[in-house]
This record gives C-alpha cells, sequence and structure tokens, in this order.
DNA sequence: GCTCTAACCTAATCATCGG
DNA sequence: CCGATGATTAGGTTAGAGC
C-alpha cells in the first residue's frame, strides 16, 4: 500500500504549508505491495531514487508523518506549534516553530469562470499556445503564465481524452462540444512545432541561460532533495533569481538525466557523489557561494561553508532576502534567522521586520494585497519572473538576490480586483463584488485593463460562452496581482530603482516590477516600457532584443495599453477567419520582435552607470 | 463522499548553445 | 557534429475545492 495519501498531507488551513512536505511526501518507505513502480512522481519505492532528502524533514499533521518518523527513528513532533523538524547531517533533529512559509505544492489556484472561459476560448483556436500567447494571456487573467501552460497541459488531455485525438488543429467549430467531437480515430503521439498543421505553432520560450553559480546553487539543492517542493523552489528562485518555474523544469531535468545523484540513498550519498557536469564546471569557489551573500561584502559576509551549512532541507532556517524579484544586479541576501511566525510567509505572511524599503510595495497594488489568501494567486512571489542573468564578477554575487528583508510574500491578493474584474468592469459587466477599492491600484496595474473594454465579453461571446458576469462574491481575485506582485513585492530592481529616481513610477503601470512573476513585463501605460527605453537608451546591449535566457518582455503594444490589441481580441480576430488554423498573433502587438527583454546583461558597471545617470538615484554602490 | 481539475511527476523528444 | 541541458508534450497520479 505505497499511498502516497499517506504521506504529507500539509494542511493548508492551517497555513501550512510545510516546507519540505514534499520530502515526506516523496520517498516511499513502506513496504508496497505490490511494490510501486517508482514511475509516479510522488512515489516511489525503488531506492534508486533516494527521494527521502538527506533532512528528511517531518510534517506535524501529516497522515504519513508518524510512520515516517517511526521508520527513521526520529523524535516525536515537538508538543506545540512546531511545524517541521529537519534532520540535519549530522543528526540533528532540529524542529522549526512557526508557519512554514509553504508546501509542497503551490496553493492550488481556482480559475474563476472568466477565466476559464477566456482560456478556453484560446484553447478552442490553439491548444499549444506559444511562450508569447500565454504569456499574453496571463497578463490578461492575471495569472502566472506556468499556469496558463499548465491549465493547456491539463486541457488538452482532457479534451483529447474525451475525444480521443488530439485537436488537429483546433478549428474554432468542433470546439463547443469538448467531449462531443467524433475525434479522429489514432493520435499522433504528439504535436511537434513543426509537424504540419502546426507549423503556425508559436515560438517556445527561450531557453533560460543558467550560470554556473546558479547551477552550483541548484545542484546543492537537488543533492538535498531531489523534489523541493513549492516553498523550496521559491527559495532557490529567490536565490538564483531564475524564476521559479523554471526551477522546477530544472530539477525535472535534473533527476530525469541524473537518476542517480545520491547512490545510497537518503541521506547523504550525495555528498559523495560524483559531481555532475555542471558541478565540474562550476569553479569551487563559486559553489561556496550558493548561499548568496549581502551586498556589501559580496560573497564575504557569509564563509562558503554556509551554504552548505544550511541544508536545503532546512529551508525554514533560511530566510532569504526575501526579495522576490531577483533583479538586475540586486543581490540575494540570506540571512539566518530564528523562525519566527510571521517570518515565514505563511498564509498570513507578516511583513518581515525590517522592512526595507520597498519601492514597490507602496505603490504597488500588487503589494496592496498582500496578505491576502486570495485563492487564485499562486504566483511564488518571489518568483523573479525575470531571470536576469548575473553578471560574472559581480560583486553582487551569482545568485544575487536582493539583499531586502523577508517580506511579505504574498502568495495570493485577494486581490479586490482582479485583472478580469477589471476587464469585466470595463465591460459593463458587474465585478465581483469585492473589495473593490483597493483595486484601484490594481486597476491601475492591470494589464489588460483600460483599451479593452469588452475584450472579455467579446472574446466569451465568439467563443460561445456567456458574458461571464463574473465572478460571483469578492473573489479573492486570481490575482493579476498576484502575478505581478512578486515583481513589486520585492526588492527594487533595477527598473525599480530607475523609476524611484525619475519617478516614472507613479504609473501604476502593469506589471511594473520587472522581476515579478514569469515574466516580468515592464510596460509602462502610455509607454513601451521605461526599462526598455532606458536600457536602449544607454545602449545596453541586449536591452531591445530577446536573449538566451532572457525574459521576453512586450515592449510594444501591451494590452494594457489602450490601443494595444489584447489577446483577447487577438483571438475575436482569429475566430473571424475561422478556417484559418492558428496562427502566432499576428499584429505588431504579438509580433515576438517587438518583445524587449529585461534580463540585459548589464555588466556592474552598465548597472552602475545607469543608476549614476539616474538624478538623484542613490544606485547600487552609492 | 464524490467529482473536477490544478499541480506534479516521468519519459520522450525537440531546441539551443557551446566546444 | 555532438553532448549538455532547457523547454515542451503526453500521460499518470495526487490532492484541493466545491457540491
Amino acid at each position: 500500500m505505497c499511498r502516497r495519501s499517506l504521506l504529507a498531507n500539509p494542511s493548508p488551513k492551517e497555513g501550512l504549508d510545510p516546507v519540505v512536505s514534499e520530502s515526506i511526501r516523496t520517498p516511499c518507505l513502506f513496504p508496497c505491495e505490490p511494490p510501486c513502480d517508482g514511475k509516479h512522481g510522488l512515489c516511489s519505492c525503488q531506492p534508486r531514487e533516494a527521494r527521502l532528502p538527506p533532512t528528511g524533514i517531518v510534517m506535524e499533521g501529516n497522515l504519513g508523518a508518524a510512520p515516517l518518523r517511526r521508520l527513521h527513528g526520529m523524535p516525536p513532533p515537538p508538543p506545540d506549534g512546531w511545524k517541521h523538524a529537519a534532520v540535519d547531517r549530522s543528526g540533528v533533529v532540529v524542529f522549526t516553530v512557526g508557519p512554514v512559509a509553504t508546501g509542497s505544492r503551490r496553493r492550488r489556484l481556482v480559475l474563476r469562470l472568466s477565466q476559464k472561459d477566456a482560456l478556453q476560448a484560446l484553447f478552442q483556436q490553439n491548444p499549444y499556445p506559444g511562450i508569447a500567447t500565454r504569456e499574453r494571456l496571463a497578463r490578461e487573467l492575471g495569472i502566472a503564465e506556468s499556469r496558463v501552460q499548465v491549465w493547456f497541459q491539463n486541457q488538452r488531455r482532457r479534451r483529447f481524452k474525451q475525444s480521443r485525438s488530439p485537436p488537429e488543429h483546433v478549428h474554432p467549430e468542433g470546439e463547443a462540444g469538448p467531449t462531443s467531437t467524433p475525434a479522429p480515430p489514432s493520435r499522433p503521439p504528439r504535436p511537434q512545432p513543426s509537424s504540419p498543421g502546426d507549423s503556425a505553432r508559436e515560438a517556445r520560450r527561450k531557453r533560460t541561460v543558467v550560470s554556473p553559480s546558479q547551477t552550483s546553487i541548484l545542484v546543492q539543492a537537488f543533492r538535498r532533495d531531489r523534489f523541493p517542493g513549492i516553498a523550496a523552489r521559491e527559495e532557490l528562485a529567490r536565490q538564483t533569481g531564475i524564476p521559479e518555474p523554471r526551477i522546477q523544469v530544472w530539477f525535472q531535468n535534473r533527476r530525469a538525466r541524473h537518476p542517480q545523484q545520491s547512490p545510497s540513498g537518503p541521506g547523504g550519498a550525495a555528498a559523495t557523489t560524483p559531481p555532475a557536469p555542471e558541478d565540474r564546471r562550476t569553479p569551487p569557489a563559486v559553489q561556496s557561494t550558493s548561499p548568496p551573500l549581502r551586498p556589501s561584502p559580496p560573497q564575504e559576509s557569509m564563509p562558503p561553508s554556509a551554504a552548505p551549512a544550511a541544508p536545503f532541507g532546512a529551508p525554514a532556517f533560511w530566510v532569504p532576502g526575501t526579495a522576490p524579484g531577483v533583479c538586475v544586479g540586486q543581490p540575494l541576501m540570506i540571512f539566518m534567522v530564528q523562525p519566527s511566525p510571521g517570518a515565514l510567509r505563511p498564509s498570513g505572511k507578516p511583513p518581515p521586520p525590517a522592512q526595507v524599503a520597498v519601492p514597490w510595495a507602496v505603490s504597488s497594488p500588487a503589494v496592496t494585497a498582500l496578505g491576502q489568501p486570495g485563492q487564485g494567486a499562486i504566483l511564488p512571489p518571489a518568483q523573479p519572473e525575470a531571470h536576469i542573468p548575473r553578471w560574472p564578477g559581480s560583486p553582487y554575487g551569482e545568485g544575487a538576490a536582493p539583499p531586502l528583508e523577508p517580506q511579505p510574500q504574498p502568495r495570493s491578493l485577494p486581490s479586490p480586483t482582479s485583472l478580469l474584474d477589471g476587464l469585466l468592469a470595463a465591460a459593463g459587466a458587474p465585478a465581483s463584488p469585492g473589495p473593490s477599492p483597493g483595486a484601484a491600484a490594481d486597476h491601475g496595474v492591470d494589464p489588460a485593463l483600460p483599451g479593452a473594454p469588452s475584450l472579455l465579453d467579446e472574446l466569451l461571446a465568439a467563443a460561445g460562452a456567456p458574458a461571464s458576469p463574473a465572478s460571483p462574491g469578492p473573489s479573492p481575485g486570481p490575482s493579476a496581482v498576484a502575478v505581478r506582485q512578486a515583481a513589486l513585492a520585492g526588492t527594487p530592481s533595477l527598473v525599480e530603482q530607475i523609476s524611484a529616481a525619475t519617478g516614472i513610477h507613479a504609473t501604476p503601470g502593469p506589471s511594473l516590477g520587472p522581476c515579478a512573476g514569469e515574466r516580468a513585463h515592464l510596460a509602462l501605460p502610455g509607454s513601451p516600457s521605461v526599462q526598455v527605453a532606458l536600457l536602449a537608451s544607454l545602449g545596453i546591449p541586449g536591452s531591445p532584443g530577446p536573449f538566451p535566457g532572457s525574459s521576453p518582455v512586450v515592449a510594444g503594444a501591451h494590452p494594457a495599453f489602450p490601443g494595444s490589441p489584447s489577446l483577447i481580441e487577438e483571438i475575436l480576430a482569429a475566430t473571424a477567419t475561422r478556417d484559418t488554423p492558428w496562427s502566432p498573433p499576428g499584429p505588431p502587438a504579438w509580433d515576438e520582435g517587438v518583445e524587449a527583454t529585461l534580463e540585459a546583461p548589464l555588466s556592474e558597471e552598465d548597472y552602475q552607470a545607469l543608476l549614476d545617470m539616474l538624478p538623484g538615484s542613490p544606485g547600487p554602490g552609492a
């Protein structure tokens, strides 16, 4: 009875998301009968996987916790208040008190009807949206791009399952009846980007470039836990500056390609395992810097040994600089702190003590929403959407993260007003009765708001869906904000600094946080992208165009801006030409070429120079 | 309790980059 | 060209949310 169900089952009600619940959940320590094949993502009887991390964290309240503890000879949980315990390599069991950041899985996103309708509409148009479309849709719906991607994955399965065949090309017509589709027999293994009929398939996400130092951090984490939960991934995202979704993929690939990282099984073997390629190529010195250090002493504040000292398995003790977004040159700061109940972004995300000035925190709508349990939001707050390749040699270190205090990582915003609401409102539809006003802020930030009056309605209408009266209830809002909040909440990124210095940030522009969500869209109302513009004006290479590992940013037309066609409009347009197989959103706005990247390969010098150019800008070194 | 579906995982494969 | 590795897809499973 190898039941994963026995494993970690964090009690969301308590907001406990065990940081390492994953650890518990993954390993299958039971004498399964029949033994599980190990194919499961969460369970494996095969010792090969050695899924139990060295730390052997246990969760309170987990159904499987007790047995696991027994199996591991772990002591019983502390009486009260403990959330989880970790056993470090030395065998010391450490209990952490207080809410744990998050659990193994990210909070489940509850899509609103209107959001689903929009997704459905797009799905009918194209079940294989490219990165550009996904991002755009994500922006307009106020959810993370990765969520959109997952939704499409699940949706394809649901649809294909029903119809037993993949959508040839998703002709708008057949969609209406999901199941109704007769479905041609055999279903192609899998649509290839270049496969016929898919010729129009959009471009993939640009390859993320993981620097050696970032790889080092990831590898270390991997050795400790091959199955990091959302909390751990977010943590890594903060440390590395790589978007959490990319971290997740990295681990997937890593697991697939480095199955035997720790042959000796749980525990330790990791250390003895031969270094992976990345390891080899990573200078030792760099490796030790894993845990980003404080800005000042670039990499000395914390002894190299510190990194290893902080077993990933015991993330509870590492409170990252919280700056969700690791932005341009933002050093990551991690320091040890006593686990305290509000320190870790529990459901309630109490702001950390020394809340460093976070520019956006003030004006950012996203921030406003902090603290809300919003359901929709899932975006890992810290998700540095804009993955900015660090400049090697930078004093800020590689895994630079913002030297900020742990910030309340708004996991989900109760977003008074979600993007969708905004859309609906704009369309004259009754938006969620919710909160509201604060919404003002949101509105300002909402990408797709202005300019696109009844887009949603149109889309829905085109899709045959009822113009969603939208979210009934206060809908916590999926957080359009959530998506951006990550960007906001965090440390001031270069852009933020620039904005602060220039006052540009006055515009509650959409996703101003360059480091935000999966992708930071720096579009500012009225202007393409301040960031891009600035970078471009400075002649910073790579600014205007995407470059490897960069996160494309729609610099041009932005859905949120009046005048810029929204995705929905695009869909509508496409729908008009039904026989036209999906093709990449054509208009300029869509053009990938229009996209710019936030991740300018800035060198520290560039960075400094940039800052210097900004009047009143303190500048990093300043 | 049941259903639906978001989240996650594996395996396979494509795409891109650097040597 | 080839190896390494990021991205994506199909398909399987778990678990949260809502009825």
